[in-house]
DNA sequence: AACCAGTGTTCGCATATATGAACAAGACTT
DNA sequence: AAGTCTTGTTCATATATGCGAACACTGGTT
């Protein structure tokens, strides 16, 4: 009953041709021919085929020998439309912006993509400058407040079978991350004490803006400064600033 | 004898599912069947099946109806990993971070791709937080320092038949733009003067990493600022960036 | 110098896809 | 409310692709 990855196959060289990208997304570097057939598992002349393809294309990049394959730049360009056309970030960006200056904290727009969390907008903190989350970057829902939010949101939360540990606070366990799930219903925010990533904490609520919620925003702290009084400031933060983003989404939707 | 568009086919599905990625990343928004169509001129049948079979994996979205289209979230992820895994953007990194600091003006790295310019990495300036232009952007060689700077260095550049005009004082005439070319080889670095967008200026210097060079650097600054003694300043400055890039480089190829 | 992995590349046939036309389903007109 | 567009969906067959095996290279080893 795992409806997720033996699906339909559809048109297979079109499936291909998107896993291969995908692949090289995944990965970040070079690989030989042999390299992708083990990782893929497609016969090597079927892969050969389509690399050629792709790197006529520029969507794939040969090293100058032309035996090892990157993503190439064409690659790029989609990655950067599809935030320009989602009318939701789109709409959020100023929201993000009062609630970074409001907070003087590092604000996150996230999007639930199956078991992940997507990064689609980030405001970074007056403190570090360099955001540590790079928008594009697909992390666990498990371990952030981004997906525990997300997650609280559906009746029956599809989650992994194997809960990836990020760090040592992660939650693991199924039913353990089940009983937190309910208490961000109770509470109304999600909160990652260090799950995600070692001295960060988190505090998100989920926008809701469609049935279960898609999209999320959050507030990271270091770990250090987030004691009960700060937590409920950023959490009041967050509710007025969800108010805001569901306030003009209504009236984009209803002019 | 025009090798760019008329190419050897190779596998057709794979063409168009990237021709339909690339569609919506440039177009950036919701489209129907018969508009995609129409655009790019294949058949509704093959289209058909070939949006369908990316929907399923999540590259395209469509609407709650299921008749129009959008790029879809996986294919955001592609376009991030092809600036986290370049070695010379990451290489660029601190330089970049430097000049920013020593110029306090924007800074820009970008790579030629065909007629236009990539933006693969930029500094914000202190005086305007917000960057114009986004990385992944791609914006017309010919009106650009970076872009410049970039066909200076090969003998015989090769340049779109119309050089599209983005501003009063883009060079839109091929003379007149190789004229340009001698001047910015002679002087040893490349200035647009409004050219792309109007009240900003930019000096940019290729670097040489591979031959023709393929990458460049950029400094922009408000149109009023610049004047012949802020030039040679610049100037200088990105000299000084490039030398440390260049040098960087030599010593990651030659451990 | 010949051998021997380990790869990339090509080839002929079985299979999947592309095609244009026919069909279905709405939306708008009259 | 029937008719007429327009647009999405399905279908049968010509065509292109995928497959595994054979071939060609390359670099390293004996």
């Amino acid at each position: 009953m795992d409806a997720t990855e033996p699906a339909a196959p559809g048109v297979k060289s079109a499936t291909r041709t998107v896993a291969l990208l995908d692949f090289f997304a995944r990965q970040g570097g070079m690989y030989s021919l042999t390299e992708i057939q083990q990782e893929l598992g497609y016969p090597k002349s079927s892969l050969y085929a389509l690399l050629r393809t792709l790197v006529q294309l520029g969507w794939v990049e040969t090293d100058p020998t032309g035996t090892l394959y990157r993503i190439g730049m064409r690659a790029l360009l989609v990655g950067a439309s599809y935030i320009d056309g989602d009318p939701v970030v789109g709409m959020a960006h100023e929201v993000l912006d009062w609630l970074a200056e409001a907070t003087g904290e590092t604000v996150h727009f996230g999007r639930l993509d199956d078991y992940d969390v997507v990064y689609l907008s980030s405001r970074p903190s007056r403190h570090n400058l360099r955001p540590v989350i790079r928008v594009g970057r697909r992390v666990p829902a498990h371990s952030t407040s981004l997906g525990k939010s997300l997650l609280a949101d559906r009746p029956d939360p599809v989650l992994r079978a194997e809960l990836e540990r990020q760090t040592e606070h992660t939650i693991t366990d199924h039913d353990a991350l089940r009983a937190e799930l309910r208490r961000v219903r109770e509470r109304g925010h999600a909160i990652d004490r260090e799950e995600n990533t070692p001295g960060v904490c988190c505090v998100g609520v989920a926008l809701r803006l469609q049935r279960p919620a898609r999209d999320a925003i959050s507030v990271s702290v270091p770990a250090i400064r987030l004691d009960d009084a700060r937590e409920r400031e950023i959490s009041a933060l967050l509710l007025q600033a969800r108010e805001r983003i569901e306030y003009a989404a209504y009236h984009l939707i209803h002019p």
